[in-house]
RNA sequence: GUGGAUGUAGCUCAGUGGUAGAGCCCCGGAUUGUGGCUCCGGUGGUCGAGGGUUCGAUCCCCUUCAUCCACCCCA
């Protein structure tokens, strides 16, 4: 018999972790309302065929990286890989789109099969954006600037690099995909047994491959941007000349391709080299033919993905969470002996009443002045609130500064949230 | 899915073919009502799991599971 133990690549968020990940949600959150977007929450489970004919059945996604399953009454169902194709679904399902924009955003697990390492799970986390009817490139730019937002009010301006790139019309992508698999027939022999495959089901991923005997052979291959219908070169014309504009810097990458087939036009990532070999923190893109291929009406639209985990571990890396989130008590009140213990939970209970916004904890399980002051210390109060039995007597309560050189106070009980109100004014 | 490394106390790690140790943490004491520093003592382990070799396996062999790293892919 096997020790219990949670699912390969799946983790627990223990305590010591959930203060950083409520300060990254909390930021995110607080920056998206600023913008105006509204948050969206669609079911983690859905149809399989919902990904399969929104993702692409060629991309790796759908064919090896799902969790599918069929439930009780026959039907296959998958945990979603990523969030645009049920937001979409959503949005068609109830008209969300119908004559206006949306500006939407949600937050959650998503689940790939894959192989786990460092960065990489099987459940992890995402922040997904995704905005629809709106089909110009200064929408293009705003949700690129909120991105560049979100990593840069985390401290991570430094740390991240914007690489962008333009897919074209499917028209213009039909095309130049008959020009580079010409191209890429003619030198079959520098081929992987990767690409080899690729060739007839996705060729542009083979401009992705990092394989270094194929560079040399991918260096003089036609370039996608070479090749855009004019519209969409108009189209990425102008988001460059307002991303350089608001100063926001990014490196064209023409091999950039992202891995779900229904992009098109503008596509994105946020990459940093400080993560080892996942190295993208965000990445998005234009998706105006999918509501369509989803048996909507044409619904321009355009999103991206930000992963939670791999985010949080750049933050640590890097030791960019401020120190306030570490402490989850202000205070901490002791009791000791009989007396002191049943006057504690009350006192307790009323200093929470009269102080909503302090964060107190209450000393249970007895013990010496000495044992509870030391959990006070580790609690990582400011203060510990001493009530003994001589205390009790006196209707006084103890104030000790456990993060100061400050005398210990004694004051009445009566007055006590008083005092407690202003030793805690500046911080609150 | 492929390759490599690693699994010993809650954590970080030593260790030996004769059934285990340190530091940190935790608890108690030195200080009969006062944390952090110091000193003393204590709790805590089916040595990842299963099988094999052996008189005897934590150590050697096989299998398996997990973690980490890389490939691949992406968040």
């Amino acid at each position: 018999m096997s020790k219990l133990q949670g699912l390969r690549g799946m983790n627990d968020l223990l305590p010591e972790q959930s203060s950083k990940w409520q300060y990254v949600e909390a930021t995110f959150k607080q920056i998206l309302a600023r913008y105006g977007y509204n948050e969206i929450r669609t079911p983690v489970l859905e149809d399989t065929s919902l990904f399969r004919r929104s993702i692409g059945e060629a991309t790796d996604v759908v064919e090896k990286e799902m969790y599918t399953f069929d439930d009780r009454n026959g039907e296959s169902v998958t945990l979603r890989p990523e969030f645009t194709a049920g937001v979409v679904r959503s949005v068609i399902e109830h008209s969300l789109a119908h004559n206006q924009t949306q500006r939407l955003w949600t937050m959650g697990q998503v689940f790939r099969y894959e192989r786990p390492q460092k960065g990489r799970y099987r459940q992890f986390h995402q922040l997904s954006v995704e905005i629809f009817n709106l089909a110009g490139p200064d929408i293009d730019a705003e949700l690129i600037l909120l991105s560049a937002r979100l990593l840069r009010e985390l401290g991570l301006s430094d740390q991240v690099t914007l690489e962008l790139n333009s897919l074209g019309t499917p028209e213009a992508r039909a095309h130049y995909r008959n020009l580079l698999v010409e191209y890429l027939t003619q030198h079959q022999d520098v081929l992987d047994e990767d690409s080899q495959r690729r060739l007839t089901t996705n060729p542009l991923r083979i401009l992705d491959s990092k394989n270094p005997d194929m560079a040399e052979m991918l260096a003089g291959a036609p370039r996608l941007l070479d090749h855009l219908d004019d519209e969409s070169r108009a189209h990425f014309d102008y988001l460059k000349d307002r991303l350089t504009a608001l100063g926001i810097s990014f490196r064209i990458n023409t091999r950039l391709v992202r891995g779900l087939d229904y992009y098109s036009r503008t596509v994105f990532e946020w990459t940093t080299t400080a993560l080892g070999s996942q190295g993208t923190v965000c990445g998005g893109g234009r998706y105006d033919g999918m509501v369509e291929q989803l048996g909507g009406k044409h619904v321009p639209a355009i999103g991206f993905g930000l992963g939670i985990e791999r985010l949080v571990l750049l933050l640590e890396t890097l030791d960019l969470f401020p120190d306030t989130i570490s402490s989850t008590v202000d205070v901490y009140l002791t009791a000791v002996g009989p007396q002191a213990e049943q006057l504690a939970l009350p006192l307790a209970e009323q200093l929470r009443d009269q102080l909503p916004e302090l964060r107190l904890q209450l000393h249970c399980g007895g013990g010496s002045f000495k044992s509870q002051i030391k959990k006070a210390d580790r609690s990582g109060a400011r203060v510990a609130l001493l009530l003994g039995e001589d205390e009790s007597a006196n209707g006084a309560i103890g104030i000790k500064f456990l993060r100061e050189e400050r005398d210990q106070e004694q004051v009445s009980q009566a007055q006590l949230s008083e005092r407690l109100a202003v030793l805690f004014e500046a911080a609150q």
